[in-house]
RNA sequence: CGGAGUGUGGUAUAAUGGUAUUACGCACGCUUCGGGUGCGUGUAACCCGGGUUCGAUUCCCGGCACUCCGACCA
């Protein structure tokens, strides 16, 4: 896309109003535009973000047989209480509205009632199972408190997949893939290396633990204790000396991190399905409970974990994997083979932001390094009198000279 | 929800009991053209309500908003 035609532009100085660097840098390259604290709207730039990671997202919970639907935000008030969620004695963070009639009705913020309800419309067999169904859909909770950025707010936007299974054997195995999946959606979102399964609570319905995958960094709200040697990770709300001789950990290898959540999954048992009276016949004819469990991702969190975790002082350093651009075209005085280069790119379907605005050389370069786009290549003068065009990585700090012909196929091969 | 702080053009800021500074941006002109070029002209602001006062952006009270700390976060 042409530079020229974008409408959002980057800003100079730092927004008062936001301390997070996640916040202060997406604001100020123009991803995303503050409505009120913990609200945030996705600009071009930053929805091309968000679809990326939406995407790699959506593969993953697809090649693990996640069958995409989208539920509705509007809730009743009925199969919530039939769960006794519905008080705000027992969910806080509910934002609650009425119809006309007087009825009251629930905002979603989060869906296993409701998807409880709707599979027990179409699910009675032990054939049935298992299968998970997953959508990806903004989340609204009443937050005491928003912070940082996109990492917590009252509008987010998640990724949430409930599995049903016959019974716990095939549940475990279910829920062992799905987090293998998790894994894969980390490791290319390039948080593998520093995110780790974490025990803990369960949550109000069950004895068993959860997994949370908790991503390290200093901006994080959680602290967990990790044994290093053996990749697991234990939260610090449920650090016990009885749960850790349950989890078969010992104090002493356990190191105290900060981190933030970026997944959570449950194993939810049959507390949901038998509330809402779902179940199935077995081969013999008898009534059986279905087995749940539910697993979230935080789609927009980590947007902002991933623009917090790899940016440095002059600004965003997006993954090739969810870049809003995989190039950076800037031309420098040189429009005509600048304007060539382009369309060589979007002929090679290489996605590229093209600065084809009338502006300094120092104000391009300045903006290119705050919008994070993983390669930079400059056409100026220079190329056009030598036919070879400066190409950067945004994480480096040398430029590679690469002869124009050769460009498109140069950067379509790197990784 | 408890505590602290802050609300001034689009953005970032200064000062002030007598309508407001500077920079960036934006518009126009000139200049410059590989790391936010230089100059000129113009554009644009005191969160809301009440009180004190001749007069309030400034002081006081209340509200709202934002940020941070804490609590909270199936």
């Amino acid at each position: 896309m042409r530079q020229s035609q974008l409408f959002t532009k980057a800003r100079r100085e730092t927004p008062k109003d936001e301390e997070s660097r996640n916040a202060q840098l997406l604001i100020r390259a123009g991803f995303i535009h503050k409505e009120m604290a913990g609200v945030y709207a996705y600009l071009p730039l930053g929805l091309r973000v968000l679809e990326k990671i939406k995407a790699i997202v959506r593969e993953e919970m697809n090649a693990v047989g996640g069958q995409e639907l989208m539920m509705t935000t509007l809730q009743p008030k009925d199969i919530w209480e039939k769960t006794d969620r519905w008080d705000d004695s027992k969910v806080d963070n509910w934002f609650k509205t009425r119809l006309v009639s007087g009825a009251e009705l629930g905002v979603g913020l989060t869906h296993e009632e409701p998807i409880v309800d709707a599979i027990g419309e179409y699910v009675s067999s032990y054939r049935d199972f298992p299968f998970s169904v997953y959508q990806i859909q903004n989340k609204f909770r009443n937050e005491l408190r928003a912070k940082s950025g996109l990492l917590r707010g009252r509008e987010f936007l998640m990724k949430d997949m409930y599995s049903f299974s016959r019974d716990q054997e095939q549940h475990e195995r279910e829920y062992e893939r799905i987090v293998e999946a998790y894994f894969r959606v980390y490791g290319r979102l390039g948080l593998g290396d520093i995110t780790y399964r974490t025990h803990a609570d369960g949550g109000i319905f069950t004895s068993r633990f959860s997994d949370e995958f908790q991503t390290l960094t200093e901006v994080g709200e959680d602290v967990i204790y990790l044994d290093e040697s053996k990749g697991i990770a234990v939260n610090e709300e449920i650090l016990t000396d009885e749960n850790l001789e349950k989890l078969g950990l010992d104090r002493s290898a356990l190191v105290p991190k900060k981190a933030v959540e970026v997944g959570n999954t449950f194993h939810l048992e049959s507390k949901y399905t038998d509330a809402l009276g779902v179940s199935f016949n077995d081969e013999k004819g008898e009534n059986q409970s279905i087995v749940m469990g539910c697993y979230g991702i935080g789609i927009s969190r980590l947007m902002g974990v991933i623009a917090e975790l790899f940016a440095d002082e002059k600004g965003l350093v997006w993954p090739g994997s969810v870049a809003p651009f995989r190039v950076h075209l800037l031309s420098l005085g040189a429009d005509d083979l600048a304007d060539e280069t382009y369309r060589a790119f979007s002929e090679a379907g290489i996605e590229v932001l093209y600065d084809d605005r009338d502006l300094r050389a120092g104000e391009k370069f300045a903006e290119s390094d705050l919008l994070g786009i993983p390669y930079r290549v400059v056409i100026g003068k220079r190329a056009a009198e030598s036919g070879t065009a400066e190409v950067k990585r945004r994480t480096e700090d040398s430029a590679v000279d690469v002869p124009l012909s050769d460009l498109p196929s140069y950067l379509a091969q790197k990784a």
